[in-house]
DNA sequence: GATGAATGAGGGTTCATTCAT
DNA sequence: AATGAATGAACCCTCATTCAT
């Protein structure tokens, strides 16, 4: 139902789950939230529109599930990428951003909508949200605040550089186009540079 | 009634126009296009839900003429911040990356708006604005290249890099609080440095 | 529309708002509050189901606002009833009563909505209501008390008594039948006695 | 999950019958056949929605078993009440009319439910229970008819006087609370004597 | 310009009921 | 007997828009 990303949500014991979830994540990305309708959701999980009901209790709730869903790949992607990473800043940092950037390449509809539809859950379930993005943010955090130890990031501005990195990342799911020029891996590459440059770390070639 | 960001549009002849356009920026930026209904906007406007359709033909139009509003400003002060810069790259950069954050930051719904709803118009008025936005962004890709045929912007991924700026600037809408740490003008010295550290520019200083 | 009484609330200003309100009677009285729709209501008053919304702004308070305007006709039959009625408190009761079955009969659906949907209101409109109806109530209570005064009314339970007789009366609404074999007339006169026996007069013929 | 009433249905054969029967009760009487959801009914019965199926074809069929529970017991109730009294029809109906206000109060939720969403069953159903309801009216009647052949009921309308007296005893239940002033014993004993006053027996003290 | 009334379409959600297990 | 998932119809209400004044 969703061509251009491939399903984020793989299945789980409740049968249309999965397929709800994905169904909510395109039909919100392409329209959303509020420009789409539970009903747009229904027939993208080809299921009927009061069953979604039996899965999630409201629309909000379905958005909230599909942001978590998101976020957990994404967090679980940049770890991982960063513990296979080198010991240095600057190499976890490339290899954080390159993860990061294959993230929003696959599923690029869902980081649209974590990007801009976090605004229409209830303000309890926003929170936990915005703590569980601010959990990847920290990982960035973190290699900054090590580089900056270690004297290979200069920049003056350490505080807010993870922040401004995430959101230019983020930023590719409005724009890209997978049958564009840049391909995944080029991509990934030049974001890694623009981010180490960002950073004021000495180039290393 | 929006009390962070100042009215973005003047009064014009027709009493009421500036009225609604500023009411739809808020209500839009706030509630998103499809969140917001014409009764909210009529309510910002303080004048009748019908009198909206004396002025604009629709909502999609209203937000369309509101957006044009808001890029003309943009547009205009970026222009006039680059020339009144000197004649250099750098300077040119650091000046149009300074208007930009001024702009955002003065008009945080606006910019918001113009970021998230544009996805709302129709697809004659979006191509219209993505253009007039482009003329923006234009700008910035001329003083990139002047800088690259310098020898003073050193990044090999010089055609995205004014997008990248752009973005990571209009980013700083999602997050400002006008009460918040950064004066306004802390902030802009920081983006500025942050875009002529992605261009690989050799620091001045 | 209702062809059974005959409508309660007469033409105002705004065109459609005795239509509605008798529409409104008629439907939840027939089919009850949670019964009826507001389309089954818009179908009786000739009107579309959006356009109820201009003029009460949910089912519950076109509810609240039927059930005022049955309020305040009941009231001012008994009231006026007891100015033209004799100054003993037989000859009042006897008033009291024939007015107050006479509404009844004439009124059959408002009085089973006043007595069967009271429960769906607001608090506070169920509130409002009920402070309403005891201002009816209070005008029978006054006479039993004047009759117990008097010594003509010899209950010893004089507390209740009005309550029970408005009960007595308004359950007329729940099997009277027009084309039955009881008269107005009739019906007013019987339950006159049957209240005056209940409050223990002593007959007068 | 009724605390007001005490259970009206003991257990049977079947495990969750009584159980079922009872919540219905509870739900209906709250909130109104119509308000009341089926899933309200399981919540209340601790079970599952779909096995309120099991033992009850429909929502209708399962308010119509709930009603012949109700009106079975008020029937047996004053039916070995006019047993056990005298001869006379002033006993007869003092004794019966103490009964009928003891049912009520006891079962305070149940005759809310009886006398106000008799309306919503099919239309075999009502008549069925119509008929059951008037078994016990029947009772009454045949008091008022040996009261008035022996002339000490002086009432010129008999007719309809069991049915007054029935419905002032029922409306109790709307407005009976087990913590107010009056106690079961001295209600039934008041209503008795309203029912004696309103048949125009003379005072037998 | 300006308004209040009007409307058809569609919104999210709940419903009684059924079915497979 | 018991359950969770499924469904189509219907619910109240709001929407963008139009029209008569």
């Amino acid at each position: 139902m969703n061509d251009r990303s491939p399903t984020l949500v793989a299945e789980t014991g409740r049968r249309n789950e999965a397929a709800i979830l994905n169904a909510a994540i395109h039909a919100f990305g392409t329209q959303g939230f509020n420009g789409a309708s539970m009903r747009d959701v229904a027939r993208g999980a080809e299921t009927s529109l009061s069953n979604l009901y039996n899965y999630f209790p409201s629309k909000s709730k379905l958005l909230a599930a599909a942001l978590r869903h998101a976020n957990a790949e994404l967090r679980s992607r940049v770890l991982s990428a960063v513990e296979l990473a080198g010991d240095d800043a600057p190499s976890r940092m490339r290899e954080a951003v390159r993860a990061h950037v294959g993230f929003v390449v696959e599923h690029q509809t869902a980081t649209l909508v974590a990007t801009n539809e976090l605004r229409y859950l209830d303000p309890g379930d926003r929170a936990a949200l915005v703590e569980d993005r601010d959990a990847t943010q920290d990982a960035f955090e973190r290699i900054v605040a090590q580089g900056v130890a270690d004297g290979v990031f200069r920049t003056p501005y350490a505080t807010d550089a993870a922040r401004t990195i995430l959101g230019a990342v983020a930023a590719i799911a409005s724009w890209y186009r997978p049958d564009g020029a840049l391909g995944r891996g080029q991509l990934a590459e030049q974001y890694a540079r623009y981010a180490l440059a960002l950073l004021e770390a000495p180039l290393t070639h």
